[in-house]
DNA sequence: TTGATCATGTTATATCATCACGAGTCAAGA
DNA sequence: TCTTGACTCGTGATGATATAACATGATCAA
């Protein structure tokens, strides 16, 4: 598999994970709930991975780490985190990603590079605004989105037609 | 499992089959596609289910009428029709569902109601428009996407707030 | 009619996800 | 202190979804 970074551009990655971590676990001392070692661990994880990681290779790594052997073990710390919004599922990928913006209440767009596997986290107000009057116009209430879109990023897209 | 129509109110389902199934012959003719037995089938299925629909499922259907018995036969009728515009997948329900509108260029934006399971086609271009210009802002240029709604439709909304 | 291409079927396996159960933890209140 | 109830985490087992790899047969253009 290839490197399958967060976002397209380079980045503070130390933001990404130490920061984020921070405000998770603020997050999650504010409303109750318990961001235990295996949840703190799995968030770890998806924050040092920095990159879409599905349930399995996930449960690897806890296990490696002395936590429990058995599907559950993750597929539990991973819906934990993504229902507390610290991680998004990624459907079309089968795969899960840590939030970059845990707090802030979003649901998000992801953008999947086809050639280089990246999935970027992109603002999605606008997308929502059009999808809930879409929806509204055919009789039917959004509750939760799912907004996923493959293509090529710039670089790739570069890469791509120079090749041609 | 509860019913599951393709549409919220009730509509001529005759278009729905026959209609349908005749533009899409017309279509595959058209681009080259053999529209064979099984896949016909496939979406004769798909068409008279009125609702989305597992592989295996399908597979079950395929299998009682002569066809193979094992899972690539469903899937590859249903990967077919997918990629000639016939059905779509819905990911959030690892399901497949006929297209309503076939020929007519569309990326479809889903809407699943929660409580019957209804699941609709809605048009989604000022979603597509949204999404287009988000992505292009990030650096990243959409080929396909995945929009599904999750929430209720206003049949069943009226029913939960009776309810309560 | 021959060769290229595509369709269909098979067996086997990979991958993703949940069920059901029991033991340990922890805090609220009798 | 001692229950009690909610929650967590681990287990084995199973369910559900999807693909790989390969053989046979159909289709069609040259």
């Amino acid at each position: 598999m290839m490197q399958s970074p967060l976002a397209f551009e380079e980045h503070d990655h130390h933001h990404c994970a130490g920061d984020v971590l921070e405000r998770a676990e603020a997050l999650a001392a504010e409303r109750g709930a318990r961001l235990t070692p295996v949840r703190r661990r799995a968030l770890e994880i998806l924050l040092e991975a920095h990159r879409a990681m599905g349930a399995y290779e996930m449960l690897d790594r806890l296990a490696a780490e002395g936590f429990g052997k058995q599907p559950p073990v993750a597929y539990r710390a991973l819906e934990f985190l993504v229902e507390h919004g610290l991680a998004h599922r990624v459907r079309r990928l089968n795969a899960f990603a840590a939030c970059m913006h845990p707090g802030e209440a979003h649901s998000p767009l992801f953008l999947i590079c086809r050639a280089c596997n990246a999935v970027a986290e992109a603002p999605a107000a606008p997308v929502h605004a059009a999808l809930g009057a879409a929806a509204g116009a055919a009789g039917f209430t959004v509750e939760r989105a799912t907004l996923e879109a493959l293509g090529l990023c710039d670089g790739c897209r570069a890469a791509e037609a120079a090749q041609e």
